[in-house]
DNA sequence: CCGATTTTGTAAAGATCAAAGCGTATTAGG
DNA sequence: CCTAATACGCTTTGATCTTTACAAAATCGG
């Protein structure tokens, strides 16, 4: 059922109310006219005017001044949502690299800041790694910690409620790391963190190619294989933040995937460990029959804990993510049928279409959504950087 | 997101909202008084009153005018939710049995009828047992089709959007059958067809062993094996229905645990097949050796799919149901040290305490909230039975 | 170039609703 | 029997939205 605010409403609450309405039909719009909204929101059109003032007084809204106009009669002020009001970051630390996205309250990004790691860097210096990027970051844009009303850091392994990511981690020591803590101390708002898999999976949603589901299970294919799911729209964490890693069964043969490709029989010298899979997938696009065997072998066994997330979850679509779904074109088909076989209902399989920049755009999206929950449930006074409860 | 109506608000639909807000306090409480009813909603005294009025006026609510009162004081008016202004039905169409519930909007179940059936029956003859159940029930309660505000009706196996359970059912000729439509004949009312491990997952959480928890996953563990989920408090039906039907996976081997039990050594050729399990419970439970492998057996293949579903979803408890369940002595604990062994993070595991009348309160369960979600989205008009969108 | 038309902005009036305040009814306890 | 406490019901007040009306600003047609 859904849970509404059980407490009554009275005259101001309902101001508020339609004043969200009014934000709300402001947002992701072209700059709009009273008459506009007043259609939109089903409210009076003086209703609206007024309305439009107090959030321009306020600071949510901007007036755009009539210039030319095509049309017939009086030209009208336009109003708009004043995405600048606010800023919010979206972060990806991963093994290899760190990406910071700063963005407005509409999505727009305005900075943002790479800075390679060594993946075998010690956490103390992964951490002053990213102390540097976010510095950067927020020089770069022009900003101050306390311009920044949302933090979601992403980082690999499963997330736990207070931070951490004890169950498991590929970063070496990074499991004892207090993260939320560490960016408490530097952010006043809400800093959430999350794991990778999860928040490609809501930048797939969001922007990606998965924007039309709302049951979506997005599978991470890379060195790792991980996954992240989204029911009816919502990111799934699990009671302990452990959804998706199905990976852990051994049943499931995800585990040791990725060693087909790795230990792929042909793979040069020359190649490095990190390599090898992008070498198979070429010599496999090429005709190479042990690369082809190898590829074949690990979809095999990529599908398999696809399939179960697939029969648990019923989702509408799969989407292949990871650094091999740029291989999508070996695996998509392979896939598909290995599906067909193991499951009930066939959904559809996608390749991601956003690469690599996908969790840190999915950590930014996980901000504009803390930003958003509290915009819509707490009310609305004046734009200013939420405090954490 | 939350996702709320983008429409603006006027003051009718301001009190409603409160009236909405009243019903609210009202309901799964003892008789209240104006005065308690302010202090829960927030709502001015005066502003309560005049809303309860409407509601008695409207039928929503009864007034118990003030008798005997403890305490000090002017003793107060007491308005009652009108639970009995609208009814609901929830049905199980089992393999053995079909049995109906009939209940008042707070869950109060006012009749029920229980028909067994033989396993083997066509369907024609099934859907024919199934309404002479429905004629009982109504009449047994005093009650018309009219009367009826919602209708559920679970079902084995998969349910697709059409009511049908096109993928799999264990009731023979049953998967062409059109559930939705036949009782849409009978009934004006919204009528739902749900899986059975679905809608014994949603009385569990009613009022069974899962009631603090939010993020659920229900085993049906029985000759047949399933799994029903709720998360977030909500049932996830999946895209196409199909969520939860893991056992489908061969390498997940629910389809053939039941064997364990049934081909177990040493059962007397006096016992029937059916029977079979319940008998090797009991050696087991007295020392039987080969019925304790049996068990052990059996339980190993149920948590590898068990364990899928906590490492895919990672749930706060795991409720073992179904008709095994009744000897959770033997397996809880067995299932426990398996799943802490398979899993990243170990969920609680606890036995159902519904029984077997479960999937028909889950039935009616969805039924309830069926008509809540009406109640609460569209409106609060006179209380008649909804019709069909 | 000027008036008709259309659309916008704004003001005033009317309606609805909840809050606050106040007098009255009813009961308990001394 | 009388006083205090509690609850009820009514009236007044204030806030909000809608309707209606009218002035302002632009285009269109002659």
């Amino acid at each position: 059922m859904t849970e509404l605010a059980t407490t009554g409403t009275d005259l101001p609450r309902l101001r508020e109310l339609n004043s969200l309405s009014i934000v709300r039909a402001l947002r992701d719009q072209p700059p709009s006219t009273v008459t506009e909204l007043s259609q939109r929101t089903g409210l009076s059109r003086p209703a609206v005017d007024v309305i439009a003032q107090g959030l321009v007084a306020d600071g949510w809204a901007t007036v755009l001044e009539p210039g030319a106009n095509s049309a017939v009669g009086r030209p009208a002020r336009r109003y708009q949502f004043r995405a600048t009001a606010g800023h919010v970051l979206g972060i990806d630390v991963g093994v290899h690299k760190i990406l910071a996205l700063l963005s407005d309250l509409d999505g727009n990004i305005v900075h943002s800041v790479r800075q390679s790691v060594a993946a075998d860097a010690p956490p103390a210096d992964r951490l002053a790694e990213l102390d540097n990027v976010i510095s950067a970051c927020l020089t770069g844009a022009g900003k101050a910690p306390a311009d920044i009303w949302a933090v979601t850091v992403a980082v690999t392994g499963a997330v736990d409620a207070s931070g951490r990511t004890s169950f498991f981690t590929p970063l070496p020591g990074w499991g004892d790391v207090d993260l939320t803590g560490h960016l408490a101390s530097r952010f006043a708002c809400p800093v959430q963190v999350e794991n990778d898999c999860k928040l490609a999976a809501v930048a797939e949603r969001w922007q990606g190619a998965a924007s039309d589901a709302n049951d979506i299970v997005y599978v991470l294919a890379g060195m790792r294989t991980g996954a992240g799911l989204i029911l009816d729209g919502v990111l799934r964490r699990g009671y302990g933040g452990a959804a998706g890693e199905i990976g852990a069964l051994k049943h499931v043969r995800w585990l040791n995937a990725p060693a087909h490709l790795q230990n792929c029989p042909g793979v040069p010298d020359t190649v490095g460990p990190d390599d090898a899979a992008a070498w198979v997938f070429n010599a496999a696009r090429e005709g190479d029959k042990a690369a082809r065997t190898a590829v074949s072998r690990y979809v095999k066994d990529l599908a398999v804990g696809a399939a179960a997330l697939v029969l648990a979850l019923d989702p509408q679509v799969v989407i292949l993510g990871g650094g091999f779904s740029r291989s999508a074109d070996l695996i998509l088909n392979a896939l598909r049928q290995e599906l067909q076989r193991l499951c009930l209902r066939m959904p559809e399989v996608r390749a991601s279409t956003l690469g690599a920049d996908s969790v840190a755009l999915g950590a930014l999206k996980l901000s504009l959504n803390e930003v958003d929950d509290r915009l819509f449930s707490a009310g609305l006074s004046a734009p200013v950087a939420p405090r954490r409860k």
